[in-house]
Order: structure tokens, then C-alpha cells, then sequence
DNA sequence: GAACATAGTTCAGCCAGTGAAGTATTGAAT
DNA sequence: ATTCAATACTTCACTGGCTGAACTATGTTC
């Protein structure tokens, strides 16, 4: 976030916000190169992460943390690209379900291999202290996390 | 980032990378809530807690990760509101330091307490698991963390 | 003092994302 | 069976953060 002081009446706590904030600025920034290696904007990177298997318009949405509507342009460049396909939902007519096609199932191991293989922060640690790490993380998201109320 | 599976050839690093985009996106959230309370834009609250002391515009912008010219409507904006002022830097005379008015550092305090005392997943851990994190963190940013090369 | 670099500003434009209105389909209540 | 509300996606107008290029003013170097 930033290097020099901001004055916080809790050091650690501040260090510790910082560092998560530079850990996921390296995610990130790592996620972006990774989408740009292959030629994808960022949301389309991460619609083609979701789509191990077909899934409906507003599950992508849903897991995106975006609007409906926002994935019908994201859906409009890959199927353009030839990446995936929509095809109705045999169980609803009204649902859409975006199903990779040959080229975007490569596509999408090349982006698994690039953003696994060279991942910063977690290639860094050894097996014990990763574990350790994400012990830590569960513990601190196992309370008003992720799902804090709004 | 997402709850279902994508199938990664590391599932402990999956989770690791998941649970740091959480704790980013809470801890984020959390600044966003921050920032509306007091009427700033993120990038506003941002700014307003760099400036502890005076700050020239660039020094902003390099700390903010963002280009000169977007600090300028950035210092307007706070500018108008009274919060800051432009003065010149007495050793260069291209530059402008923005200084906080005294509604300014009354504002920033009322930023940092809010955003102190509210904030996620720090808060849930106890001192040593604190302190556990920190140096996990700072492990993993030891090497090609952050200041990863461009 | 001429040439080049740097600090900030202005402006046009990009891209992610929202929100409202519209179409098609589904399901439930009458 | 018909109607009415809800849902899935689309379209479109718009916002907001941000970039990049062109410009002004000042500083630096030879």
C-alpha cells in the first residue's frame, strides 16, 4: 500500500494490512500478466477459470461478484474468439450455458499453467510454513470474513 | 474469489491464493465502507491518509501506483472541499506540496479511527496469531514479493 | 544559453462495471 | 387455461477510475 508511515495507532495491525494488500497486489498483478499472456482482458481470464465445467450465465455473474449484464459482453469477445459456445440450458430455456470448445479448453490449461506455475508469495514458502499460513487465514476468516455483514 | 472448484494442480495453493483475495477483498470493503462514511472516493481516502505530512503530487502518485494526472483531479476534488491546499515546494518550484487544512487532519483522524477500529480479520486473531501472520507475510515477500520487477 | 529533463495540468479516450428497460420463458395462483 | 409475477439474458446509456499524449513552467547540464 504504502511504504512510508501512515500513523496508525496499531503498527502491527497496519504491517499486517499493508502486507495483504501487497500480497494481493502481487496476485494480481501476476493475474493480469497471465490474462495478457494468452491475450485475455482480465474478466475474460477469470470467466475462463470458471468454465472447468459449463456453467450459466448468472452462476458466472454470481461468482464474477458482478452484474448479469456484465457478462454478456465478456461472453460476446470469447464466443467471438471462438473459445466457447452458448448453448441453451435443456433445463431452462430462458438460462444460457457457456460451454468452452476445443481452443478454449486449451486455452484455458495455458492460463492454469502460467498462473500456477509461476505464482508469487506462495512459491516462496516451504510445505510447513504454507500450511501454517493458510491455517492462519482460515482462523482469521472463520469470524466476520469475507461475509462480513453489509 | 470463487467458492466452486477450478481445477488447480495444487489445491493447498489454491486455497492460499483464495483466502488472500478474501481477506483483500473484505479488508477492501472495509475501506470502501471507510472511505463513504467521511464522503471520499477510495482513491480520495487513499490520498488523505498518505498525507501525514506534506507530500508533493508525484510522491502521491508513485505511493498510490497511479499516473501523475490522475492525482490532479484527485487534489481538486479534496482542494474544493477545503480538506487540503496546494502550496508550492519550496525547493522545486514545478511542484506542489498538498498540505491538509486543519478540517483535513480532523477528517483523516476521524479516516484512521474508523478504519482502525473496525477492521477485518486482524482483529479476530489473538497476539501471537498476529504476530505469526506478520512474519509469515513477511516471509513470503522476502523475495519477488511486491517489488516484483516490472 | 540551448537542449533536455521533470512536475504538474488538461484533455480525449479506454475499460470495468452499474442500473434500467426490454424480450423470452418459467412457475404459481386463480 | 389464463393471468401475473419472477427469472435469465440482452441492450443501452451512463459513471468512475485510470491512462497517455500534448502543453506550460521550471530546473539542470553542457
Amino acid at each position: 500500500m504504502a511504504e512510508p508511515s501512515i500513523d496508525w495507532p496499531d503498527p502491527e495491525g497496519q504491517e499486517i494490512v499493508e502486507r495483504l494488500f501487497a500480497a494481493d497486489a502481487a496476485l494480481r498483478a501476476h493475474f493480469e500478466e497471465t490474462a495478457a499472456a494468452v491475450g485475455l482482458t482480465v474478466p475474460q481470464a477469470h470467466t475462463m477459470l470458471q468454465l472447468g465445467q459449463p456453467l450459466r450465465m448468472g452462476q458466472i455473474a454470481g461468482q464474477l461478484h458482478c452484474e448479469p449484464s456484465h457478462v454478456t459482453g465478456i461472453a460476446d469477445a470469447l464466443e467471438q474468439c471462438g473459445f466457447l459456445r452458448r448453448e441453451p440450458d435443456p433445463d431452462d430455456r430462458r438460462a444460457k450455458r457457456l460451454v468452452l470448445t476445443a481452443s478454449g479448453q486449451d486455452l484455458r490449461g495455458r492460463l492454469l499453467a502460467y498462473l500456477f506455475e509461476r505464482a508469487p508469495i506462495i512459491s516462496v514458502l516451504n510445505p510447513d510454513q504454507r500450511t501454517a499460513l493458510l491455517s492462519l487465514l482460515r482462523l482469521a476468516q472463520s469470524t466476520g470474513g469475507p461475509r462480513s455483514p453489509r
